[in-house]
RNA sequence: CGGGGAGUGGCGCAGCCCGGUAGCGCGUCUGCUUUGGGAGCAGAGGGUCGCAGGUUCGAAUCCUGUCUCCCCGACCA
């Protein structure tokens, strides 16, 4: 572990209490507060900017993929949500309803719904849009021409949770949510694959979080899906996260909402609708990627402000000149390009010492930080700080000089080499924590015995029972608080038998705690 | 939603048992001195004690209700 003479930023090490240690992140980065409404956050700008950040390269992509962006609305009739019915059995139990549209005073200087103003059907609030976004659909389409149909929309959805936690569970969260039409199987389910290969290469290109792609067992699918694909990254300390679904409908969402077309044959045939998402859910994985004990660092990729100068300010006849040097040194590095965008680069111009500021930057993850003193200015030269290389041996904090003219061509690199470590940091930390060598439902509990931090995941070979077979497969590891995660896309045909049911293993798959 | 814990200046906490007009540390502000690596000294500002009722001459403190947060569980695309 650290040094015992390093003063870390934080309180609370992710040894001693990795939850309590989630929560200090969150707030000492600003990224986000409690906002007096159960389950609800306010997310701060540092936090704001991260997912903007997120959105801007993921609606690229989604873009690229021929993928139209739409609005549609929050308020969602009940009787179209009544119409497809897993559908309805999933979500019912956690649903905000509108029943009234005006308040009227209760005569004791409060408001409640005026009895008068009852709709005649309340609408849900939604908590993910397959029902408007299908009846839409079935509007849209009327022949093969028309498809496939290839939707998009960013938007806040709500779902009344009985446990939330930042970023990782709330009753609001926002997301962008894609929902595609396709004439056929084969169509539809190419495009479900297609945006888990999206989501896969976004979460380790963008978010350096290595994940695995992989189908979700039957039990764990999406209410009213045929199939479900998950990305599932391991956190620091070692629970799974799912952080982004794929899933292919089959025709059951077209019957409910009758999407339907004309056929080359002129038959009226059903169509094969997607659905995939990924929300606000993939920050909090980002924080327990690579959050470390002195705060969050964040993925170059994804950082508001990649590089941070902060001057070195006296309060003297000195400053202008440094302010003018630090000048110089931004909108020099600010015409720099790194990861295929312009660097972005702030001056912290703000009064008050740098050694003060700078910690601030530190708990916030800004990958590179700068502190240019007068020496500095006169010599040409800076002094930086690499947030994913903040110690030194010795303890000191670790700030390397270096020339102007070399720190700036250097710069681009710089911020590359910090994406590709996070990265590899990540991608070792996580196979390390793979365990193959379980083969039995004791094993698994021995691997998983109690403690705060768990080993990591255990992957193995199993029969892939089904049904009333599957439910006694989950009930053994709910016993042991466990989860399947999901069946990895590209994983060979595993040897030996299955440790539930005893029969031939014919895939592999993950098992882990999970958020 | 069940069990447990907690809400007191921006942050972290004490005070509550045993009612008597709110305190500490950090941060903030002012001044002076320092200052190339998380500054020192002196002074100052800042709180409807989550909210609403109740008991009482008097409530942060006792009682009832309620809201929010945290942990464990159940639930969870």
């Amino acid at each position: 572990m650290t040094q015992p003479s390093i003063k870390h930023a934080l309180s609370v090490t992710r040894e001693s209490d990795f939850a309590a240690w989630y929560q200090e992140v969150i707030a000492e980065a600003e990224m986000a507060e409690e906002s007096g409404v159960r389950g609800c956050m306010v997310i701060k700008p540092w936090g704001y900017g991260i997912w903007e950040r997120i959105q801007q390269i993921m609606d690229g992509r989604i873009k690229e993929a021929g993928v139209q962006n739409c609005y549609f609305p929050l308020f969602i009739p009940l009787s179209y949500f009544a119409k497809e019915a897993e559908h309805v059995e999933g979500f019912a139990k956690e649903m905000a309803v509108v029943t009234h549209h005006r308040l009227v005073s209760d005569g004791k200087g409060g408001l409640v719904p005026d009895p008068e103003a009852r709709l005649e059907e309340p609408l849900v609030v939604r908590p993910t849009s397959e029902t408007v976004i299908g009846a839409a659909m079935a509007r849209w389409i009327q022949s093969w021409r028309d498809l496939p149909l290839l939707t998009n929309q960013w938007a806040n959805v709500v779902r009344w949770e009985m446990r939330t936690r930042m970023f990782l569970r709330t009753s609001e969260f926002l997301w962008q949510e894609g929902h595609t039409a396709h004439a056929d199987r084969s169509d539809a389910m190419a495009e479900t694959l297609r945006a888990l290969e999206m989501y896969r290469s976004f979460s380790e290109d963008v978010l350096a979080m290595p994940v695995i792609a992989g189908e979700k067992p039957e039990n764990e699918r999406f209410p009213g899906a045929v199939a479900t694909y998950s990305i599932e990254a391991m956190m620091q300390d070692g629970k799974a996260l799912q952080a982004g679904t794929s899933h292919y409908l089959g025709t059951a969402f077209a019957e409910a909402a009758g999407i339907r077309y004309q056929d080359r044959e002129g038959q009226q045939t059903l169509c094969h609708t997607t659905s995939w998402g990924v929300s606000t859910r993939m920050i909090g994985g980002v924080i327990m990627t690579h959050g470390d004990d002195d705060g969050l660092r964040v993925p170059p990729a994804i950082a508001p402000h990649q590089i941070v100068i902060l001057p070195m300010l006296r309060e003297d006849d000195g400053d202008a000149a440094l302010l003018a040097y630090c000048e110089t040194l931004r909108a020099e590095l600010a015409q720099q390009s790194a990861l295929g965008e312009r660097v972005r680069v702030l001056l912290d111009k703000r009064p008050g010492k740098a050694t003060q500021k700078r910690w601030g930057w530190v708990k916030k993850g800004v990958p590179l930080i700068l502190e240019i003193g007068g020496r500095d200015a006169a010599g040409e030269q800076v002094s930086a700080l690499r947030r994913d290389r903040l110690w030194r041996a010795d303890g000191k904090v670790n700030f390397v000089g270096q020339s102007r003219g070399d720190f700036v061509a250097g710069a681009a690199d710089a911020l590359e080499d910090v994406q590709r470590s996070l990265h590899a940091e990540a991608t070792a930390r996580r196979d390390a924590q793979i365990e193959r060598g379980v083969s039995t439902l004791d094993g698994l509990a021995d691997y998983f015995a109690e403690g705060n931090r768990y080993p990591g995941w255990v992957e193995l070979g199993w029969s892939r029972p089904t049904g009333a077979a599957l439910e006694a497969v989950v009930a053994k590891l709910k016993a042991l608080k466990l989860t399947i995660r999901n069946t990895p896309m590209d994983a060979p045909a595993p040897g030996g038998t299955c440790p539930f049911t005893g029969e031939p293993a014919v895939e592999t798959i993950y098992v882990a705690r999970s958020y």
